[in-house]
DNA sequence: CCGTGATTTGTTAGCGCTCACAATTACCTC
DNA sequence: GAGGTAATTGTGAGCGCTAACAAATCACGG
C-alpha cells in the first residue's frame, strides 16, 4: 500500500542501475530478441529493485497507441449490457488493451457527444457502443468521431459496423414453441417503441404468426421494468377467457410482473396462459412458475465486437462480415410446459 | 464515422494556421485568462474547423497526470457490484475523470495482481476495488502499488481506506423486523464463508438473536445464486412445522430460490415461513410473494468511494472518514407481512 | 512622447520513451 | 591474426504537449 510520493524511477535511472544504456533497458522490456542473457538479467534484477514501470503515457506518445479501448452504455445494471459490457473488457483485456467505459442514465444526441469526448481526451483508440436504442444509434452515425466506432445491439439499415443477437429469429423461436404447444393465438408485450431490439421481437413474433396464418393481436408495450409487465400484465388478464391462452413478452423481467399481476388476478400459467420470456436471466429458473425464455450469448457478442473494433483499429483485412447477428436459443421451463421440471434446450 | 488516417492535426498545426505560437493554442485550451479575445476566437476557429484534440499522452506525459481511474471488480451482472460501478464511473466522470475497468472471474492473488499491473501498464492515478471477499482484502493489502486503492465493501480489520454498506446493522433490521412480528425464531440461509458481507449479515443475524435470548438455529450457506436458495430451501421446508416460521435469506437472488423451494413443498409465504431478503434488486417486488428485503444505497458508497480515492490522490486533506458505513434500509413487502397487499391468510 | 506597469504573446527546455541508425564487440573461417 | 559477418550496445532525435521565462505590445498619466 506504499506508493512513493517522490517521483518514480525512469528508464533511464535503471540504465544507469544496470550500467547500460537507455535503449538496453527498453529492449529488455520490449522483448528484444538481441540481448546478452547477462545482461538481461542484470536490468531486470534493476526493476524488480527499484520496482520500475515503464511509463505508460510516454510510452503512447511516441507510439501513437494507447492500447486503450471506450465502451458507451447505459443502463448497466440491467443483464443484458452488463454480460455484454463483462464479455468486451475480457476479450479486450486478452487481447492487451485496457477498457474505459462511460455509463449514461440517458442516451441522447447530446449525452453521446458528451461521452465520446470524454473517451476522446482519455485517449481511446476506437469505441464500442452499446446502444440499443434507434435514435442513439442514429446519432452515432451522425457524430464524427476521429476512430473506429462499433456498435453492439443495432439493427439493419446504419452503415457503422455492429454485431447483435438475432431478435427475429429469437421472436420467432418463442412464438414459434407456443403455436406448436397448440395455442391458437399469441399476444405479445413488447418493449419501448425506440429500443432497435424491442421492434425485432415485435416484428419476429409478428411474422410468426402471419405465417401460420393467424392474425396478430394487440400489442401491449411496457419499458422492460417488472411494474410496467406488472400493469399489462393486470390488462392481459382481462382478456383470459376471451381467446388469450399464451403471452410472448419481450424480456424476462417484464415476464416477472406478467406472471404475479396473472397469480394476483387467479390466472394459473401454463395451464390457463402460457408465458414465455426473452433473456434468460439468471433468475428465470426460479420465477413462480420458472420461466420458458430465449437465451442470448452476449459472451460471442462481446468477443465478436471487439474482434471487428481492433480490426478497424488496427487496419487488418476483416475476417468476418461487419454486421454481425449471433443466433438466440430457446429454452423451455415450466411456464410454457407443464411438464418440464426443470430442462432446458429442445422445443417441444 | 469518418476517421482520418493520417496523422491527427496537432497544436503546432493549430497555431500556424491562426497565426499565433502553440503556446498561445495551448493557453485558450487552458481556459487561461491572459488571452486577447479576437485571438482566442481565432484559434477555436481553426480547432474548430481542423477538428484539432489535444494528444492526451503528450499532456499527461508533461503534467504527469492521466486522470484516469481504475476499477477492479469480479461478478459485474450482479446487481451489487454492478450498481456500484455506475455509481463509480458516474463520480468520476463528474470530476473529470476516466474509469478503466477490469473484470476479474475469480479474485485471487494472482488475478487481482494481474489486474492492477494491467490498470498500472494503462496508467491510472488510483484504483477502486470493488472486493467483497476477505482473501481478496488480504491480498490487495500485501499487495504493493505505486497508486492509492481504496476498497469497497470490505470490512474491519484491514488498513486499506475502505467504503461500504452497514452489513451489521441490515441484518438486525431484517432479524429485528421477524422478531418484532412474533416470530420465535429466526433461521438464517448465508453467503459463502469468504465474503465479509456475508459474514457481517450473519453475524448481525446472530446477534439480533442473542440479544432478544434466542437460541441462534442452525446456519445455512449457499453461494449468493439462486439454485444454492433453492437447495437450502429444500432443506428448510423440512424443518416448517419443527420451529422453523422465519428465515432470514443473504441475499434476494437466494430468497428467490428458497421461496420456490417453499412453493414447491407446499409451503406457503409467509402464512407458514415468513422470507426476507437483502439487496432490493428490482424483481424483488414481483417475486412470489413480493420480497421484504434490505436496501442497500450503491450510489452513495460509490460517490464516497471516488471522494476518498481523490483526496488520496490529489493529496487533500481528508473531509470525512477514511472507513465509512453507509445505512441500508428495510422494504416491507408480502413476504412478510400478509397485509402488504393482497395476500389472504391469517396474521402471524 | 516617454516611462512605467500590466497585459498579451513567443521562445526554450524538457516530460520519458521508442525508433533509426551508428558504433562496438563477439564469433567465425581461412 | 586478418577479414568478414552477426550479435549486441549506444547515440541522437523527436513524439506533442506544458511550464517557466523572455519579449513584445498596450494603456495612460505626466
Amino acid at each position: 500500500m506504499t506508493h512513493a510520493q517522490l517521483r518514480p524511477p525512469t528508464m533511464a535511472d535503471v540504465a544507469r542501475l544496470a550500467g547500460v544504456s537507455h535503449q538496453t533497458v527498453s529492449r529488455v522490456l520490449g522483448d528484444h530478441p538481441n540481448v546478452r542473457d547477462e545482461t538481461r538479467v542484470r536490468v531486470l534484477r534493476v526493476i524488480e529493485e527499484t520496482g520500475y514501470r515503464r511509463n505508460s503515457s510516454a510510452r503512447a506518445l511516441v507510439t501513437r497507441r494507447t492500447r486503450t479501448l471506450g465502451v458507451v452504455a447505459s443502463d448497466t445494471t440491467l443483464h443484458g449490457p452488463a454480460s455484454t459490457l463483462f464479455a468486451l473488457e475480457e476479450a479486450a483485456r486478452a487481447e492487451g488493451y485496457l477498457v474505459s467505459t462511460v455509463t449514461l442514465r440517458k442516451l441522447s444526441m447530446e449525452t453521446l457527444s458528451e461521452a465520446l469526448d470524454h473517451l476522446s481526451e482519455g485517449g481511446v483508440e476506437g469505441v464500442v457502443a452499446i446502444a440499443p436504442q434507434r435514435s442513439a444509434v442514429a446519432a452515432l452515425a451522425e457524430l464524427r468521431c476521429p476512430f473506429p466506432v462499433v456498435v453492439m445491439g443495432s439493427g439493419p439499415g446504419v452503415e457503422i459496423p455492429s454485431v447483435s443477437v438475432d431478435q427475429h429469429l429469437g421472436a420467432r423461436l418463442a412464438t414459434g414453441h407456443l403455436l406448436a404447444a397448440g395455442h391458437r393465438n399469441v399476444w405479445h408485450l413488447a418493449g419501448p417503441e425506440d429500443w432497435q431490439e424491442a421492434a425485432d421481437r415485435a416484428a419476429g413474433w409478428k411474422a410468426t404468426l402471419e405465417a401460420a396464418g393467424v392474425e396478430p393481436p394487440m400489442l401491449l408495450r411496457g419499458d422492460w421494468s417488472p411494474l410496467s409487465g406488472y400493469r399489462a400484465g393486470q390488462e392481459l388478464a382481462g382478456w383470459v377467457g376471451r381467446g388469450l391462452t399464451a403471452v410472448f413478452v419481450a424480456n424476462d423481467q417484464m415476464a416477472l410482473g406478467v406472471l404475479r399481476a396473472l397469480r394476483e388476478a387467479g390466472v394459473r400459467t401454463p395451464q390457463d396462459v402460457a408465458v414465455v420470456g426473452f433473456d434468460d436471466i439468471p433468475e428465470s429458473e426460479f420465477f413462480a412458475p420458472p420461466l420458458t425464455t430465449v437465451r442470448q450469448d452476449f459472451s460471442t457478442v462481446g468477443r465478436r465486437g471487439i474482434e471487428i473494433l481492433l480490426e478497424l483499429i488496427e487496419g487488418r483485412p476483416p475476417a468476418t462480415a461487419r454486421r454481425v447477428a449471433i443466433e438466440p436459443q430457446l429454452v423451455v421451463r415450466t411456464s410454457t410446459f407443464p411438464h418440464a421440471v426443470q430442462w432446458e434446450g429442445e422445443p417441444l
